[in-house]
RNA sequence: GCGCGAUUAGCUCAGUGGUAGAGCGCUUCGUUCACAUCGAAGAGGUCGCUGGUUCGAUCCCAGCAUCGCGCACCA
């Protein structure tokens, strides 16, 4: 045996063994419990990030923790297509290197290209999947835009559309000018800017704004009912007015969304290009004109300033505004939050427009009950039917249901799941098929990434055939992600399970946090302050690298990693495999570890054991409980401290004999399974080095 | 505005109603004897602040401060 473990030639080997010899599937025959996981599948953008090693190394401690006990245990791997996230990476290469745009190339070749881009994107990540040691069932691997997983998105589809919570109708989206479609209210980052906030003259009133280039239509004035400055205007009093493009009759409107203490008290509403605006127009059913176009320019009501791009419009509004007399003052450091695109950082621009939602609101009947998607993702929380870990996200998760609109599903992207609907004339056709007959048009939007997503749990077990792998495995086990995507993807499959199969995706949430750079940064490209997990593996091993994700790291909470802590960790690695040396190399012949109870007479040798049994006990409760990062560290601690340098040192101290010699291999050999969750590939290297499967048993499939 | 988290050794962080813990770093000593990717010994902490509960609080409760995060608002 080398003085340490290579761990670069020896860890591929030892995944290619696991796997060949069947340990990553689930038993035929087995008759334990189930235990199953799907794997948050990673986008397919690029390479894996130390989040998804952090991902995967906690999944895979949970899955070899629960397949050492028996369990009938099975991680399904999978990857993602990420719709606009793909797209816009690609879009961005194509323009970056040719010059093009997508619609250069068109439809059809732009998605050859994504597909390629995918492909060998999805051959990276699952070599980097494999590399962590991760072990996963690859004969059931599912992408989200395969042929299965788009039947599955195609009859959920139709099977929502025929229970009425989708719906298509006009209402107030979210468009990237930039991207060119509509985006989530989840997928909108805001952004703090300093900019300008001017007051303006609207007839007796002076309203405030710091978007004057939206102003040309308005034409209603907005005021709260208690508001006792403006007590003597009536709602639906007409005023006539002098305003940007010459007179216009303003409308009175007393609605409760107009705060008296912000500004003046008074704003006049666009409503086609702001949320609050629109809501305050469908409640008085007011007219509702679009003043900026798709491309972020100006439409033909701004008169001399149609066609103008929105920046230099404000500019030249307020010019005009200022020689009429209606500018009243400006403040220089008004600080607001713009929104962005998560993706690309495109500057959203409200806009009423045609758009497939899933309609939270909406009653349906279940179980008896009346009730909406709303109801029954808070009811399946709080009747604890789905536990959230750590405890404290399920507030969040409520809050966010609280405030929950809507969910607009359609996007103006090719690379998804393209909307299964039909439209000839008046009528809509959807379903799974093409409908017969002529003269029908194809749908042209996709699908939001999340709406396939959310069926993950399911679609990946066969749904909708009634499959062996479905009555198995589901609802999984646990399911295990980033907190930053607990409403993106934990509430969708919440949502989708619960409408579509009546059911629960999950028993559990176990969420974990965000892994920092060590000044708790995040890591990102821009700062190159990234540390490459794949890197690491090469430098120190799968094993280092998993460890030090996990020790210090309670459930939830944020990391900071530094490459110190991956090497304190391979050094752990190294001591395990040198006391595999030294048993190696002092092996005495005829010792096996069934003369083991002929040696624990001797009451040290009882109390070693007792309290062998203990940290045993302790590590496995800790498990049970999700404490992994606690389980991983009274690993460590024992193994180190009081194995290695107690127990092993007295030996060396007293001489070896049969008796000490047995002793040690017993207990040498249960840390070996008690460091295998998180350790994989040196405790089974140790352990063929020792023989203890005696040439048959690994150590993965061995009982705990 | 509503809510959440953090505050413990020089650094990164665990943890507990009863004498404070780890890794890294630091100091001293030690390698033929599994491992220097090691071992032994050690220095280093009013456990953010102020009250309260308690025989006893770093831990429980209340308030405050600082940092961070989520959600909402932003005319």
């Amino acid at each position: 045996m080398d003085k340490r473990f290579a761990h670069e030639d020896a860890e591929r080997g030892i995944y290619d063994k696991w796997e060949s010899a069947g340990y990553f599937s689930p038993s035929a025959d087995g008759n334990g419990e189930p235990f199953s996981i799907v794997l948050p599948p990673p986008n397919v953008t690029g390479e894996l990030h130390m989040g998804h090693a952090a991902m995967l190394a906690i999944e895979d401690i949970m899955v070899r923790f629960a397949r050492m006990r028996g369990r009938r245990t099975l991680w399904i791997p999978g990857t993602d297509h990420a719709a606009i996230a793909t797209q816009s990476k690609v879009e961005k290469e194509l323009y970056k290197k040719e010059g093009k745009t997508r619609r250069d190339l068109g439809r059809e070749a732009f998605l050859k290209r994504v597909e390629e881009f995918a492909l060998k994107s999805h051959d990276t990540i699952v070599n980097q999947v494999r590399a962590m040691g991760a072990s996963l069932d690859w004969s059931r691997e599912a992408y989200t835009l395969d042929a299965l997983r788009s039947r599955a998105v195609k009859e959920a589809f139709k099977r929502m559309y025929d229970g009425g919570v989708i719906y298509r109708g006009s209402r107030i989206v979210n468009w990237d000018p930039k991207l060119q479609t509509t985006v989530s209210d989840d997928e909108i980052d805001w952004k703090e800017m300093k900019g300008f906030f001017y007051y303006l003259q609207y007839g007796p009133f002076v309203i405030g704004t710091a978007r004057p280039e939206t102003k040309f239509g308005d034409k209603y004035v907005v005021m709260h009912p208690a508001d006792a400055r403006y007590a003597k205007y009536k709602h639906g009093e007409k005023l006539e007015l002098e305003w940007i493009n010459g007179p216009v009759t303003a409308t009175v409107i007393k609605d409760e969304a107009a705060d008296p203490a912000f500004g003046t008290g008074v704003m006049t509403i666009t409503p086609w290009h702001d949320a609050t605006d629109f809501e305050i127009a469908e409640r008085h059913s007011l007219d509702k004109e679009q003043i900026i176009d798709f491309n972020g320019k100006l439409l033909p009501i701004a008169r001399e300033f149609a066609g103008f791009p929105i920046a230099k419009a404000r500019l030249e509004i307020v010019k005009k505004l200022e020689k009429k007399g209606l500018l009243v003052k400006v403040d220089e450091n008004y600080v607001h939050r713009v929104a962005t695109n998560s993706r690309g950082g495109g500057i959203i621009e409200p806009q009423i427009m045609k758009q497939w939602f899933v309609d939270v609101h909406k009653k349906f009947s279940r179980d008896g009950r009346e009730i909406s998607l709303k109801d029954l993702m808070r009811d399946t929380v709080a009747s604890g039917k789905i536990k959230i870990l750590p405890e404290r996200f399920v507030k969040v998760y409520f809050n966010w249901i609280d405030n929950l609109r809507d969910w607009c599903i359609s996007r103006q992207l090719w690379y998804g799941h393209r909307v299964p609907a039909w439209y000839k004339g008046g009528e809509t056709y959807v379903g799974t098929e093409p409908p017969g007959g002529s003269g029908w048009e194809e749908d042209q939007d996709t699908l939001d990434t999340w709406f396939s997503s959310g069926l993950w749990t399911f679609s990946t077990l066969g749904w909708p055939e009634e499959s062996e792998d479905l009555k198995m495995y589901h609802p999984t086990s646990v399911l295990e992600t980033a907190y930053d995507i607990l409403f993106f993807w934990v509430a969708r499959m919440i949502l989708m399970t619960g409408y579509l199969l009546n059911d629960i995706p999950f028993r559990t949430v176990y969420l974990h946090g965000i892994v920092r750079d060590k000044e708790g940064r995040k890591m990102s490209k821009s700062l190159d302050n990234g540390i490459d997990p794949l890197e690491m593996v090469q430098k120190y091993g799968a094993d280092a690298t998993r460890m030090s994700l996990i020790m210090g790291v309670g459930a939830g909470s944020d990391t900071n990693l530094s490459e110190d802590k991956i090497r304190a960790c391979r050094n752990f690695a190294t001591k395990i495999w040198n006391a595999a040396r030294f048993l190696d190399m002092r092996r005495l012949p005829n010792v096996t570890i069934s003369d083991v109870n002929h040696s624990m007479i001797d009451i040290r040798y009882q109390s070693i054991l007792a309290s062998l049994e203990k940290v045993k006990a302790e590590i496995t409760a800790h498990l049970e409980a999700y404490e992994l990062h606690l389980a991983a560290e009274k690993a460590y601690d024992y193994f180190w401290n009081t194995f290695a340098n107690k127990i092993l040192e007295d030996v060396k101290k007293e001489g070896i004999t049969p008796d000490n010699y047995t002793l040690l291999l017993t207990v040498f050999r249960e840390c070996l399974k008690l460091l295998h969750p998180f350790m994989p590939f040196v405790t089974e290297a140790a352990y063929e080095a020792l023989n203890f499967g005696e040439g048959k048993k690994m150590l993965i499939g061995e009982e705990w």
